[in-house]
DNA sequence: TTGATTGCAAAGAATTTGCACTGGG
DNA sequence: CCCAGTGCAAATTCTTTGCAATCAA
C-alpha cells in the first residue's frame, strides 16, 4: 500500500501524495504521464490539487527513488514509477504510446564505449522514435 | 564556404547567419553550443545579433538540415552542425564534454527492437551520461 | 524596389518559488 | 501544538512571435 512506501521514502503521508502515487500505480498502460496530465486525472477524481504541488511531489518523488523523470522528444517531461528494473523506451510520434524494451547487448556496448572513451558511466537515456503498429498504416 | 552553404539551403546570405555558421565551423573540441553560448561568442566577437534572432536562424538551419537540434539532459537545447553522418552522444556530467560515436551493434539491434514492437523508426537518440577521463578522479 | 530578415520587447509554455494558511503526527 | 506540506499567484527560464525598421538581391 502506498502509505508504506511513502514513509519508507521518508515522505509524510499527506492526501496529494497518496493521490499522485495511486494514480501512477493504476496505470497499466500508459505509465508515462506528464504533471499536466495527473493534474487532470485527479481533476476528473474530484480531487482539487494544485499543479504546482503535483511538480512538488512527482520531483520528490524522484528524488526519493520512487519515480524516474524522462525528457522525452518535445520538451515536456514525463514521470514513470520505478520498477526496479532498467529499461529503455520507444515512444510513437502520432499517438504518444510508449513501450518499454531491455536489450542486453545494446547495455553491453554502451558499456564498452564509454570505458573506450575514458568515461565512468553514471546514466545513459535512450529513446527510439517511430509510428507504433496502430499509427504506420494512415 | 559559408555563403554556398546558405545558398544551398535556399536562405538569404545575411550577416547574421553567416556569423552563427562560421561560428559552429569553428568549433572543434565543443561542436554543441546552446543558442545562449553562440550569442556570448558573438557579443566577445563584437558583433550585435539579438538572441531571438539567433533562435530564428538555428531552427532555420534545422529545417535546412544543416544543423541538429539535441535536447541533452537539464532542459536547454544545444545545436550542432550537422556533419552528414548519423551519430550518438556521451555527455560529461561535470565539465559537460561531449564525445560522439557511433556503434553498428547498437544500431541494429535498435533496428530490430522497433521491429519486434511493432513500431517503424524514424529516428532514435541515445545519450550516455558520465564523468569523462578528466573528471572522473576529482 | 520589395519581400525577406532583424531587433526589440512582449508573449508563451513549462516549471519553480515565496508566503500565508492548513493539516498530519 | 508545530513544522512540514499545500495552494495560489508571482517569478524564472528557455524559446517563440508581432511588428516596425532594415537589408540583400
Amino acid at each position: 500500500m502506498e502509505t508504506q512506501d511513502l514513509r519508507n521514502a521518508g515522505l509524510k503521508v499527506t492526501l496529494p501524495r497518496v493521490k499522485i502515487l495511486e494514480i501512477l500505480e493504476k496505470q497499466t498502460t500508459k505509465r508515462h504521464l506528464t504533471a499536466e496530465q495527473v493534474y487532470k486525472i485527479l481533476l476528473e477524481e474530484g480531487e482539487d490539487i494544485g499543479l504546482a504541488t503535483i511538480y512538488r511531489v512527482l520531483t520528490q518523488f524522484e528524488t526519493a527513488g520512487l519515480v524516474t523523470r524522462h525528457h522525452f522528444e518535445g520538451g515536456n517531461s514525463v514521470f514513470e514509477l520505478d520498477s526496479g528494473k532498467h529499461h529503455d523506451h520507444i515512444v510513437c510520434i502520432k499517438c504518444g504510446k510508449v513501450d518499454e524494451f531491455v536489450d542486453p547487448i545494446i547495455e553491453e556496448h554502451q558499456a564498452k564505449i564509454a570505458d573506450k572513451l575514458g568515461y565512468s558511466l553514471t546514466d545513459h537515456s535512450l529513446y527510439l522514435y517511430g509510428f507504433c503498429s496502430d499509427c504506420k498504416n494512415l
